[in-house]
DNA sequence: CCTTCTTAAATGTCAGACATATAAAAGTTA
DNA sequence: TAACTTTTATATGTCTGACATTTAAGAAGG
């Protein structure tokens, strides 16, 4: 498990690499125990801090977890979509909030590869998909919904149009594509948008996918897509005017 | 900052909690140093060793940057889609290799979004693009060329259309889509795929990226697609019958 | 004015200790 | 004997205090 070269810095760093290599090479298996703190601190010559502040870097990767106690310690983690899909939507939300990335650009990856689920989705989705959709389509058409639950409902919506294809390698992939750009989607479109006009798009789309129509699914999809993107450029055209008039 | 809830246990897990939020909600802006670890250790009530490991934590998700010296501390860092990627890349790998994925289901949802690229890669790519995209076929069929050497360039071929699309938030996407199932793609297809082929299903997709035609390049990601999942048929029943002989 | 030395502040690391959780072994009782 | 209770060993979780190292800024000297 040890390497020779001993960087003579950031020792816990260098560990938890050490760790993460026996684990994603395979060499470590899943809910296999890693030797105690202790032992791990006299393998590689440090301390016991140290090996703990390698460990929780490997936590925070969900690679392992740890368990207190007698027979406690630290074991290989299986990795989950479910903790995979939260990591991937932190991640393109703070890759999205940090790099200047357009709404343009965002929307055109997220229904690109939303696109690329509907014909999947439409031949092999379950009558559970569907019927989630076609609650949250009822959901979001209720006059009292506020703005945040209206949006929620809307992830939900395509969320359980890309479950449909029943592939959860593509689940996870489109978990952050779509969820993960929702705060730059409510920062443009949260006002601007007509919900009755989201809620004929998503029935239209809700109706392609209960026909098993993945043409017409991927049709609409577009026709949506066309909708939020002119959507921000009209949200973009408003907020020009309102400095310009701040200017007078 | 702080929030009121005290878990009893796990304090470094709930603190990272606590500076993720400040940070993924945009409270704390990029570049902008954090307290000091002795100001947080007194601001959270904990020991430095804890505030330590809690900053491993982010540390480990490149939330943050650590300096040492008299104007060090830890800041907040701009997270950049080539450690995106890389993050990305492992995450999709770890997922497939300990959650028993079928080669099947990776590779329809592999190919399902490289499909989604292709139309937009065939109207945009650069001469760049479609340069990287000839070396790399070129590469493909020089005669002494490692199996590792092959994939390796299989990938940077396939990274290179990807690319061709101009949007970096597909491209991290794709990232751990191509990327990611590598590893399940070489154990399967290693030894059993023709390169001749391949070179040639290449040949004709750079043609269609060539000529700007996108039905064409996504049919023909299509036969790929089919040609890569036929082998891993293949394969699985030369396993077979190899079980059965060594039975006998 | 430039160079060198000093100093202060921060992270990096260490040692040793105690607290706490947990399972297994030992002990106790019906 | 069986079931329950107590003890014990082992592991992680946390704290205290210290020293090492890096680095920038100020002080001293040419």
């Amino acid at each position: 498990m040890k390497s020779d070269k001993q960087p003579h810095s950031d020792l816990s760093a260098y560990i938890a690499d050490d760790i993460r290599n026996a684990i994603v090479s395979g060499e470590l298996d899943v809910d296999q125990r890693l030797p105690s703190e202790t032992e791990l601190a006299e393998h590689f010559e440090v301390s016991r801090p140290t090996v703990r502040e390698a460990l929780k870097r490997l936590a925070a990767q969900s690679l392992i977890r740890t368990q207190r106690g007698a027979t406690g310690g630290a074991f290989v983690r299986r990795l989950r979509f479910e903790e995979a899909y939260d990591a991937q939507v932190t991640t393109a939300a703070l890759l999205l909030s940090m790099n200047a990335v357009s709404f343009d650009v965002a929307c055109e990856a997220r229904f690109a590869l939303e696109r690329a689920c509907a014909p999947l989705s439409a031949s092999r989705r379950t009558a559970d998909h569907l019927a989630t959709m076609r609650a949250e389509i009822h959901r979001q058409s209720q006059p009292g919904l506020s703005d945040e639950a209206f949006c929620a409902s809307d992830v939900a919506f395509h969320r359980a149009l890309v479950d449909g294809a029943g592939n959860p390698v593509l689940s996870f992939q489109l978990a952050g594509a779509v969820e993960g750009m929702q705060p730059l989607m409510n920062m443009i479109t949260f006002t601007a948008r007509s919900r009755a006009r989201i809620v004929e798009l998503h029935t239209v789309l809700a109706d392609a996918v209960e026909e098993h129509d993945g043409h017409s699914a991927d049709a609409q999809l577009a026709v949506l897509e066309e909708y939020t993107r002119g959507l921000a450029v009209d949200v973009m055209e408003q907020r020009a005017k309102a400095v310009l008039q701040s200017s007078k």
